[in-house]
DNA sequence: ATCTTAGATCGAGATATCGCGAATCGTCAA
DNA sequence: TTGACGATTCGCGATATCTCGATCTAAGAT
């Protein structure tokens, strides 16, 4: 089956959410963090596919619950990170197709 | 005479100035507006390659005088944009080189 | 020397971001 | 149904960004 790439250019107001979500140092340090989910303390490799919960990636920036909880949405409505709630907890991780998408948009706007 | 190319990556304080610089519309909009210098009303060939003055880039802008000049000082600072002073002008252009080894950067961390 | 012009810098008010603790919501377990 | 727990949302004071007009600096022009 084939799944034809997404090629469509991030638009003003997506670039404006990116470059405000990635000019604070932390919540750029999450999306580096990301990459290896299984650097996270008690991480099991069945939980790779869906992420890492809120409260470990606290743990390792340092910072209060909630504004771990608030940097993470941002992450997200910026396309760079996906949400998935499962009971209780909520899991983040890279959208990578949209980071791929945003690279490309960079490289011919810039 | 060979030049090699830099190939080291931008620091985080360097990645901090960028996503600040670039987060805000109009710096980005200069930034693309300086890939078409010709494209300024009275600009002469000569000056392509020195770049544009900041009364021209202004005048797209609609911005006032000070916040123009201090744009380009945030775009300077985060190795964006080169100045260069003749006579009573200062000419801003595109550092292609520099801005080259950022999108390289971005595509190695992220 | 004085005036003008291009740009940079300063000071300030409006708005936005930062990061916190407290309150709230949703889900699971007693 | 009540309690506990993970996460989100709210309210807030501190700090930073935005943008302006005014002032200052440096370089021609008179």
């Amino acid at each position: 089956m084939y799944v034809r790439y997404d090629h469509r250019m991030f638009s003003e107001a997506e670039l404006l959410a990116v470059f405000r979500a990635l000019s604070n140092p932390t919540r750029r340090q999450m999306l580096v963090w990301l990459k290896e989910p299984m650097s996270f303390p008690g991480q099991e490799p069945d939980d790779v596919e869906i992420g890492v919960c809120v409260t470990d990636i606290q743990q390792r920036t340092g910072l209060g619950q909630s504004t771990t909880s608030q940097y993470l949405a941002i992450l997200r409505q910026a396309g760079l990170v996906v949400a998935t709630r499962r009971g209780k907890w909520t899991y983040y991780r890279r959208d990578e197709a949209n980071i791929a998408r945003l690279l490309e948009t960079l490289r011919e706007v810039f």
